[in-house]
DNA sequence: TTTGCTTTTGAACGCTTGTTCATTAAATTG
DNA sequence: CAATTTAATGAACAAGCGTTCAAAAGCAAA
């Protein structure tokens, strides 16, 4: 046997990407061979190859992807309010996250297993997503609207207390999500303001 | 060769666990190999298994312990306001936490390596620490000293906000442990109250 | 100094790992 | 229908995996 019948890169790439995302948020990407990843999408392991230089890229397409779509997304209009923007904020990365459980799940645990060049990439943009945060934040201790200390800690714990929802948030659960949103905007307004 | 000079399990031992912390730290537990461990240690692979019965184990104990230190330590003082003993958990979580970034690290990262029988056992432990905050956040609302729609929520609201110190706090920074717990302090207390 | 216990070595076990590549067959193009 | 391109197989590679165990050697007690 060789190629086999319905066979095209044009569907087996992104079901090579998919399979590599479920598992690696499954099992994690060390304890995830490619052969698995090649038996998930029903090929074998050196087909993978005609679609990722090798395992590291696999992993660093899927992060790096997420990322910049989270980038791409985040919510900047100039012309609302800081408390606007900050609520805005909140329901984009709630609602954002809530959509792509195994990506976050990914872009959280799987750091450490990128290269220091892919780390870097990965880190910049994850930085940059947090000085779009803290630049809120900045701009509502400058109005009067907020009262924070320290804006760098209270964007870490605000990304840090929005990303937890991802842990324990299933769609069609206890709670909508619009009322989780409403929930974390009630204690994220009231953290910051005096 | 055979038994080597000076070698002792009451020493073995201990070294064998802290370089197992240090290594599953570092890389992760499937990425950090049986032999990687001796080396640390300065051992041949054998050997290890005079400390631990399997891979598997090495990593369940380490997390067991984690939790029981965990549950142990934390305050409990019911002479206190709800309101005191929410300034007690935050300062002592934090503390704790920034006291054993590897063993931290380990909890939530390597959860999915568990086996089924394990897991259940550190999930229970876990659970059992959200509870005694949750206790905390009822008997607030209870005394109306807080003002929060869902305890659940707001418990592992909070616990996400504090554990994400240990992502950047190090010591000897910019910020003093006091400073951190103050500003964390900070944001719980006018998060929950009206 | 001898005896028994403790601790480690080092080789070996079968199995899995990521990756490569010649080969083959389906799909596409002319 | 023929020629070319694309996509997959399946075997092979060297290396590493967790774990076991007989043998060896240091240590402690008699």
């Amino acid at each position: 046997m060789a190629r086999t019948t319905g066979s095209h890169s044009d569907i087996t790439g992104p079901r090579v990407r998919a399979a590599a995302l479920r598992l690696f948020a499954r099992g994690g990407y060390a304890a995830v061979s490619m052969r698995a990843i090649a038996a998930e999408v029903g090929v074998q392991a050196g087909a993978l190859y005609n679609y990722t230089p090798d395992k590291q890229s696999l992993l660093f397409d899927l992060m790096q992807t997420h990322m910049t779509d989270l980038l791409a997304e985040t919510p900047s209009d100039a012309d609302r309010t800081a408390v606007q923007q900050l609520q805005d904020f909140v329901a984009f990365h709630i609602s954002f996250h809530a959509d792509r459980p195994d990506e976050v799940f990914i872009a959280y645990m799987e750091l450490r297993n990128l290269t220091e060049e892919n780390f870097a990439v990965i880190e910049r943009l994850r930085r940059e997503y947090e000085d779009g945060l803290e630049a809120i934040l900045r701009a509502g201790v400058a109005s009067g609207d907020f009262s924070v200390a320290d804006t760098k800690i209270v964007t870490l714990a605000i990304i840090a207390m929005l990303t937890g929802v991802n842990t324990w948030y299933r769609a069609g659960g206890r709670l909508s999500l619009d009322e989780v949103v409403a929930q974390y905007w009630d204690m994220v307004r009231k953290a910051v303001t005096a």
